[in-house]
DNA sequence: TGTACATCAGTGAACGCGCGTTCACTGATGTAC
DNA sequence: TGTACATCAGTGAACGCGCGTTCACTGATGTAC
């Protein structure tokens, strides 16, 4: 704490600043090739720092990395959950979900293609974090299932099971909405996005009788 | 043609297996890296090549990459089908189907390993060839599927929506397939998806009564 | 079969360039009294 | 409030290094006669 109040974290403002610079300097640069061939000079360059002042804020390029995918998945917990909560029948549900990805996926496409391209990629400290996080989606998922009248007679496997594949299909779903272009395409990525999560509804409704 | 048929191609038998070396080693060389870092003069290292002399097979790193996506899946078209075809009961099929995958991840892990993290990477070319493959893969499956009994009744629409799906959950499998480290994970795998694809096929198989 | 010429996969040296990392530094911000 | 000292985000120069690309070349393979 300080003297001044006023003046109290002037220092520390100003390094988030750069800090979070250097992070929308990356995400931006990330349209275009994948984290592995992203250079610090070129990274220092974007946010308008010196290549050295790079290392106040992160150790190398993959911890930047991992910062990134925080940014990205750390706002996004409870919101699932929060949608399947709501009442309404299946059908508005899924329209809710759908709705839901794409609103994400056109406010922040860096971040999901940043996703997608890292998730699989080459650098493995962020593959990891990655991975921790759709982990978390897919247990909150798999809680919200549990606590749903629909599920009454679910193995805790099988519960599993679904919550993982709503979240495949949430991120196949986001990858689709980043790759159509026009309103036309965005439409149909939505209409199928639908269809495939109706499939899967359709399924979980007959599980019980027939597996 | 060759004077002295023995000596035929001798020299085109050579340049030939210089260009798989460098596939070869590209491959193994990507295992710990995405095509976007991958340097020519790494690959040129790793085959036993001087670096001018990657020119002679390929334009540039991009063009290689495009290589391996032919190598990669350019052999695989039919199979899905023929096991589709194959007559059994749906259980047995799945089984058959999720054995296939398996299998072939095991022969050729870097290859997969490969599509995983290039199906979304760095470089666009890449990107383009994959997708082209894998919208093949679902032709593929949806004509199978369209000839099979099963689907009597079905829309065009609604079968591409499901042979897509069964391609990109085979893409899934094989990236869990990958991941998987010692034979308890490899067999979970296997376990989840299995339940997967049933939990698809149950959907389908009373799609049209509720959708 | 033997000879003279053409092809071309692979070489090795050279180039300019941007990279990641280090270091002593500067000067504004923060703290103690 | 004023002063003397401490902290530390960001600088700028320097380093050695491996990169992609070019070029004239070599010598084994292939072809024509």
């Amino acid at each position: 704490m300080s003297h001044t109040p006023d003046a109290a974290g002037t220092r520390q403002a100003q390094k988030l600043r750069t800090r979070q610079a250097l992070l929308t300097a990356s995400l931006e640069l990330l349209e275009q090739q994948s984290l592995s061939s992203l250079g610090l000079r070129e990274v220092a360059r974007a946010a308008g720092i010196s290549p050295a002042g790079f290392y106040r804020h992160f150790a190398d390029i993959p911890a930047l990395g991992v910062a990134l995918v925080e940014e990205t998945l750390g706002s996004l917990h409870g919101v699932i959950g929060a949608v399947l909560a709501e009442t309404g029948d299946t059908e508005r549900r899924i329209d809710r979900s759908v709705e839901l990805i794409a609103r994400h996926v056109a406010e922040q496409p860096a971040h999901f293609r940043f996703l997608a391209r890292e998730r699989y990629g080459g650098v493995a400290p962020v593959r990891q974090a990655i991975a921790a996080q759709l982990d978390r989606f897919a247990e909150e998922l798999t809680s919200a299932l549990a606590a749903d009248e629909g599920s009454r007679g679910w193995s805790g496997e099988d519960l599993r099971m679904l919550g993982g594949m709503y979240v495949d299909l949430m991120v196949m779903t986001a990858s689709e909405f980043l790759d159509a272009e026009g309103p036309a395409a965005l439409a149909g990525a939505g209409h199928t996005a639908r269809r495939r999560l109706r499939l899967l509804t359709v399924g979980s409704a007959h599980w019980l009788n027939e597996s």
